[in-house]
Order: C-alpha cells, then structure tokens, then sequence
DNA sequence: AAATCATATGATGACGTCACCATTTGCAAA
DNA sequence: TTTGCAAATGGTGACGTCATCATATGATTT
C-alpha cells in the first residue's frame, strides 16, 4: 500500500466543491461574504478532503508565523525555566502562537545561533530569559522582532516581566524573626560569574542577597559575614548546585557561632543543604530552620520545605500579553511589569 | 528613529551584489559552481545586507519546514518529560532540525489539537511520548507523517525507541535481596486509568509492576498482595503523586508484617514515601530501604535515593536518527529500539 | 427600460526561494 | 574554421495562500 503522502490545498477543495479557490478562503475566513449553496459545498469539500491549512504557505503570505521564540538558560533540570515554559506554551497555544523553544546553557555561541534560528523562522516575537549579555539580542532588535525579556533584564528598551525577590524573602526573614532567629545564613549563586558582560541593572543572585541583606538589617539580626555563603554554579555547565548547597551547609556546621536558620537562594541548593543536616544528624527543622527559594521541589522534600515561590503562571500569561501587544502595534511603547514573590510556609521552619 | 522591519531577501543581496538571485543561491548552496570575483562579491552582498534565509519561504518551495512535532503528556512538572524534551531539542539542533512541543496532560482534545497543529505547520515528523490511544495518531499516518514513539508503544506500524524496564528493577531486586531483604514492597500508579482505550502493548506501570512480580518470583521471596499499593495519580490532572506515595507509604507501615524494603515506579513516588518514612520517624536505609525509578530527582533527596536510570540522553539521540532516517526514506521499513534501564546506586538500601 | 448599486464570485499576482531550463562565453578537439 | 562541450550565469515558474482588483448577477430605483 502506498502512502498518501498529500495535504490537499484550497486548490484540491475548491476543484472538488465546483469553486474557485478565492470562495475557499471565504469560506474560511469570511464566511458572510459566500452564499448558501457554495457555503455548503465548500464546507463538505473541506471535510472531505481533509483540508488543513499550509501555515507555511500562509506565513509566506501573510509575513506572520505565528510563531514565538523562547530562549532560556535550561528548560529541563532547572524546575523553574521548565515550569515557566510550560506556562508561556499553554498560553501561547491558547492565542494560536507556537512556541519555538531554546536552551542555551550559558553558552554565547549557541545563544547567538537560536537567535540566527530564530530570525530564519521569521518569529514574531522572542521572549528571552536570563541571557548572557545585551548584544546577543540585538539581531533581533536591528531586525524589529518584539523581544520581552522575563524574569532578569539583560538591556533596556524592550518589553519586560521581571521579579522582586525582595518581597517574598522580606516576608522569609520576618517569618523566621518571629520565631525568635537571629543567627541566620543565606546560601547562595556567586553574583557575577556569568554577569561580567551584563550593562544593565543587576544579577538574578545580586538581587536576593540584597535583599536578604535588607532585610536582615532592618530586624537588627546577626549581620556576620560569615552566615553569607556563596557557591560557583551554574546548571548545565556542570556545576553541581545540590552538592554546593550540601558543601556551603557543611561550612557553616564548622563555624563558631551556628546560625539557627538558613535562606537558601534555590530550592535545589536547600535540597543539598537538607542532605548535608542529615549526615550530621540535625533535623530540621528542630535543630535548624530552612527556607528554600523557588518552590519547585520544596514540596517533594522531607521535611517539605518553606519556600519563597514566584507566580509562573502569571508571569507567562503576561508576557505572552505583552508579545501579541507588540506584534498587533508595533509602535506602541514598552512595558515593563514586575511579579512579586510570596513564602509558602510548610513543614522546615520552627522556633529557635 | 523609525524601526528597521525589513530583513533582506536574496534579490536585495542579488541587486547589492550585482549578479542574479539564482547565483546568490548558488553561493550558498553549490559554492564551486560560481566564480572567484562574483563569488567574492556576492559574500560581502551577503555580510553586508545581513542576509538570513527566510526559512519560510524555503520551507515552501522545498516542503521541508526542517521542523520536529513532540508531544509529551507534560512538559513541566515531570522532570523525566523534561529531561527527554532537553535531549531530543539538543539533537535536534545538532542536526538543523526545531523543535515543536506540545503537552497535552493526558486530555484528548489538546492531544488532537497539537496534531493538527502539527499538521498545518508541516512538521517533517512527529515524535510521540506516552500517548493516549492510537486513534490520535491516525491524521499524522494518514498524511504520511513519519511518528516516532518514545518510551511507550501505543500502536503499532511506527518506528519506536522503547524501554525495558524490567533490567533495572531486575537488578534492584537482586541488589535488595543480597542486602537479605525478604519481603518488599511496590508502590506505583494504577495501570488502566488512562490506558483503556489503548490497542497495542501494556502500559508503562503494568510493564514495571509486571517486572517486580516477575523478579520476586525468581528470587522466592515474599510474595504478598499486601505489599503491592497502587495509587491513581497522574500529573497535570490535578493528582498529586508525591502525596500518593505518602499515603501508600503510610498504609504499608500500618500492615501487619511491614516490608523492610520498598521500590517505587517514580522518584517523586518516592519523595512522598520519604516524607510518611521521616512522618514516622523511621529512617532511611536502617529501617527501610528505598528504591525509586527515573533516576531524576533521586540525587536530591535526602539521603540519596538509589533509582532506576533510564537512558534518556542515547534515547532521544536515537529518536532523532529515526527522524533523519524516516524522512530522507520515506519508504525504508519501521525499526523498533529497545533500551535498557539499570540501577544507580546511592544511600537508601542497607541490611535487612 | 435604463441606470444604479449591492452582492457574489472569479482572476491575478506577490510573498521569497530554489529547481530547472536557457543562454552566454571561452576553449579544446576535429 | 567549425564543431563540441564544459563552466558560469541568467531567466522563469511553481510551491499555497490571500489581498486586491475585476466581473457577473440580480435587485432596486428613477
């Protein structure tokens, strides 16, 4: 048997229903504007040949692919990039966009290619999260594709949904301040080992260590340089972040005067740090409260852990606003909306 | 300062370079049959307009679009899906190919609509994770689309990249029983909850619940229906594995001769079994030994879950050269590649 | 009956690329 | 010199769709 290798075109449905190809197309897109009986014929037509139309074709026409790129850091290990792409494909989907996603692991050279792949497809628009450096973008830029950067702005002048971190560790520190800590550690990402080539505003980790250091002086707690930890990860570049948690948690067992609860600036991190409490026989959270950051896996944890969480899903929604806003007028302004984060208190927080 | 919308075409490089489109074409497809100074001129045409293919256009002309379908039941949530999709972008990449994803959380009607999709985009193949019944499938078939189906077999009459799981859980039983455990437990999904309408094959949790019974019973040991818990869970429906696997968990503890070892179909199965075990007070390996599947999140518990690996990354390098293989032969005969899984050992398993 | 007009439908061409065919040029072979 | 042939380049049209323009039809108006 052979392979009906063959989508049938406006010309096939118009041939079969007695019609010009332009009533085809009516057909489907003004529908008014076609009278009764050809309305009908065409209809069967459609579905008796099975007619779908070639959004190649279409795109060539039409100079619209529908299309939206995403590049990220790491849409698989890192539960956050994978959780908000989701939430981006959903609601792409939703409006009739496709997603075209990319992971660049911090690597220029494969950031700058899904730009290039990018530009070929003819995308609509790009959303760009925690890119390397601002001329990476600017093909896309010189080209006119909308660009919305989500979650860290790597340059000015496009669309944005960044995040506050500070809110949601502001309400981290007061929770654990009302527990009566005031011994407490953050364990975090170095600032800049990626960021050096960044112009604009400042890093993912620089943002929460501020703010954890905010907030710590604004309660009056332990300000000690020794209760800040920060490890060289990064995913995919093979880096390890749970054995960095576990190794920073390890250190700061060994110091004089232990805190008595730790900030993680990531789940991940918290997941090692836990691992590294139970091989010295601590329990957390009676012997050492943990807050996560991120809460991805802070509910699949033992004990499940408080965490500062971000709201994905609002995020994606609105960028994917911001995206269809952008292609529908070209030469309105650009927007730049900021998320607050939130603690979700569970089971790894207890009085000191 | 009015935006720069026009990205060249070859006429513009043509015009730019003084020579005919068709050799701007030869350029950049049979370089030796042009000569040295058009060829030279033409170059910089090419630099100096920023010239990129409109892989639309091309996508129309060749009917290529150079574009790969994956629909995987959630892309996000599930760290496997994601760990998968990570793979097969990669390759995909590697190979000039993109990457379409489409998660259809186990609900016909998305998994419909990303098959059409899929169609209209002219997608060159489609490969298909964990599907809900082969009928879904059929317009893909029927337009000649080559599938590839990953992990799981829902119909037959495709190339397919499969798992064996039963090396692994063969080799998680010996290595249980060589620690002297007797009886052991398996806690897993419920196999037909979403599989009645399937044609072909088993699913995936008889598969493993079948290769547990089937490894118990070479080894003699404890063969009690009390110790086989099977939970309804899926994710992106709204079930919650990892409090399903602390509920069966709990159950097992409350059976009137507990196991002293337990394997889990997930990882995440196996986090929630980790919380009732730390509920309980008990700890993991000297009360209870542990095992997971998926090998995903198993290195971030605490401790350290021993699990059941699956080779994602051979297995999606070996969907994308089924892809490449089915689409420049169209008429070559399916292939069917089976994997197999194997046991990584870390800290959950001791002595009975 | 002629003029006007709205409605319904068909015809045409362009989007950008690339496969194919046509033409030109230079040079070697007869 | 003529013929033949390869190399280099240009011209043309088709992929499928859709915007635009052109035409036909019939109803309404004067």
């Amino acid at each position: 048997m052979k392979k009906n290798r063959h989508l049938s075109t406006m010309g096939d449905v118009a041939r079969h229903a007695g019609v010009s190809p332009a009533t085809v197309a009516r057909v489907l897109y003004e529908p008014d504007k076609v009278g009764p009986d050809k309305q009908r014929r065409v209809r069967e037509a459609l579905k008796a040949t099975g007619y779908r139309p070639n959004a190649v074709a279409r795109g060539l026409r039409t100079k619209r692919s529908w299309t939206i790129g995403l590049i990220v850091v790491d849409g698989s290990l890192n539960p956050f990039f994978s959780q908000l792409s989701q939430a981006i494909r959903s609601e792409a989907l939703a409006r009739g966009y496709n997603v075209l996603m990319f992971q660049h692991g911090m690597k220029p050279e494969i950031e700058a290619s899904a730009v290039v792949q990018l530009l070929q497809q003819r995308a609509d628009a790009v959303i760009f999260s925690y890119g390397i450096n601002a001329s990476g973008l600017a093909p896309l830029l010189q080209a006119g594709v909308p660009v919305i950067q989500i979650e860290q702005e790597v340059c000015g002048g496009t669309d944005a949904v960044l995040i506050d971190p500070a809110s949601g560790i502001d309400q981290a520190i007061d929770h654990l301040q009302a527990l009566g800590h005031r011994r407490i550690a953050f364990i975090g990402g170095a600032p800049d080992r990626y960021n050096r080539a960044r112009v604009h505003g400042t890093s993912m980790e620089e943002d929460r260590l501020a703010a954890f250091g905010a907030a710590i002086a604004r309660h009056g707690l332990d300000d000690d340089p020794a209760l800040i930890r920060l490890g060289l990860y990064f995913p995919l570049t093979g880096d390890d972040p749970a054995s960095e948690g576990r190794k920073m948690m390890r250190d700061l067992l060994g110091i004089e005067r232990r805190p008595t609860a730790v900030l993680a600036s990531s789940d991940i991190l918290a997941a090692g740090a836990l691992q590294a409490l139970g091989e010295a026989g601590l329990s957390v959270p009676d012997d050492m409260s943990l807050i996560g950051f991120d809460n991805s896996i802070a509910n699949l944890l033992t004990p499940p852990l408080s965490s500062v969480g971000r709201p994905l899903q609002a995020m994606g929604l609105a960028a994917i606003d911001l995206v269809v806003e952008a292609i529908e007028n070209p030469d309105r302004k650009v927007r730049t909306l900021v998320y607050q984060t939130e603690l979700v208190v569970r089971k790894s927080t207890a009085t000191a």
